[in-house]
DNA sequence: TGACTTCTGGCACACTGTGACAGAAAGGTG
DNA sequence: CACCTTTCTGTCACAGTGTGCCAGAAGTCA
């Protein structure tokens, strides 16, 4: 008996055989010509089923984001009550660099295809984006709690997280023509630092 | 003969219809809930004919935003060239503060009906944080033109507008509760302040 | 083996969004 | 006014997304 049972590990097959037919599909023929009848068929599932796994053909897309949201949102959590908030912000985007070197090569390979994605249809962009808006106000609460604000009230908690989350998105984001994971490291580390240097001293301690 | 005609005038009317019942709609019974069906019944106006005024059910929510990027556009192009870029950008959004300020009584009501609605579904904020996407990638080629640089390239155009677009984001929604224009206005004031307050100065003229 | 739980496929259904075409309404001309 | 042109509208047909429902298959455990 292995630890995880055959259903459980059927499961994470057909997930990952879903995924990799959506984004060979897309990249082939484009994301808004292809059906999820059409990937269901790759995967010889019927479209039913396709829907037990992922929300909708938006979700093939948002995989990575809500993973990195997970690593971020813990790695937040996990750093001391005192620390300024944007530090402990832009040491979460350090663990999700981390997280993303560890992975398998296939992990990566899904999301450098990601990225060709991205780059080939913008309007997948905004969906990542919109997102974002949700994990903004998550982190809002987690941050205003610990300048001990209402997340209602303070601006400064909320420019806190957008400022965050611009940083990282600019990271990942720019310039998408880079194509080894190492260059993409480089170029978050640039995007932090150049975060870092725009930004006074203490901005983010500031009470409300 | 007047100096629009009567075709044109019809047109502006359904329209204006369209989106004033679509947002009574949405408020009323939400907006999942809401069909275009129902949307173009209490109009008077085939489904079909919808689709002709708004691209979907999203635009409907897209509108102002649309509205406020040209008024931006347009103030960022008449700004000197030497004027360092943030601070166009803010100049850009008293712009469109100035732009809502002159609006009819109708308009604002419309504006303040769509706060509701994204207080009341955060998804809504998504979408709108979508579209915020696009303007921003249109923004970057007008910075950057500025600055002399290729937007693919320098990271620091990206993030000059991100940190622009996340203030205006911050002015116009938080908080929510605020429902007068006057309440508003001065919290986009403050947000720009607080923007300004925790950026270095010079930050947005260093050379690539 | 049998009983139990979970996953799957197939069906029906509501909704969004688009192309095509015929007819109505508005605009301009003699 | 009659006439023609342009533009808008409604109807029909259709592809695709996404969900509830239920019977049956497959995995799980005793």
């Amino acid at each position: 008996m292995s630890a995880v049972g055959l259903r459980e590990r059927k499961k994470e097959k057909t997930r990952l055989a879903l995924l990799d037919a959506a984004l060979d599909l897309f990249l082939e023929q484009g994301y808004e010509s292809t059906t999820i009848e059409q990937i269901a068929g790759v995967v010889e599932v019927s479209p039913r089923t396709f829907f037990r796994y992922f929300t909708g053909k938006d979700h093939l897309v948002l995989w990575f984001h809500d993973h990195g949201e997970e690593v971020l949102m813990e790695a937040f959590a996990g750093r001391p009550e005192d620390e300024p908030p944007f530090t402990s912000l832009m040491h979460g985007l350090r663990a999700m660099v981390e997280d993303m070197q560890g992975s398998t090569p296939e992990d990566t390979e899904r999301f450098l295809k990601l990225r060709q994605l991205f780059d080939k249809y913008p309007h997948l962009v905004g969906q990542s984006v919109a997102r974002g808006a949700l994990t903004e106000s998550r982190l809002a609460e987690a941050v205003a709690a610990r300048r001990g604000v209402d997340p209602e009230d303070d601006q400064l908690t909320h420019l806190i997280v957008a400022f965050a989350m611009s940083t990282m998105r600019i990271g990942f984001e720019c310039p998408r023509r880079e194509t080894t994971m190492p260059e993409i490291v480089t170029r978050i580390a640039e995007a932090v630092t150049l975060a870092e240097e725009s930004l006074r001293p203490g901005w983010d301690t500031r009470p409300a």
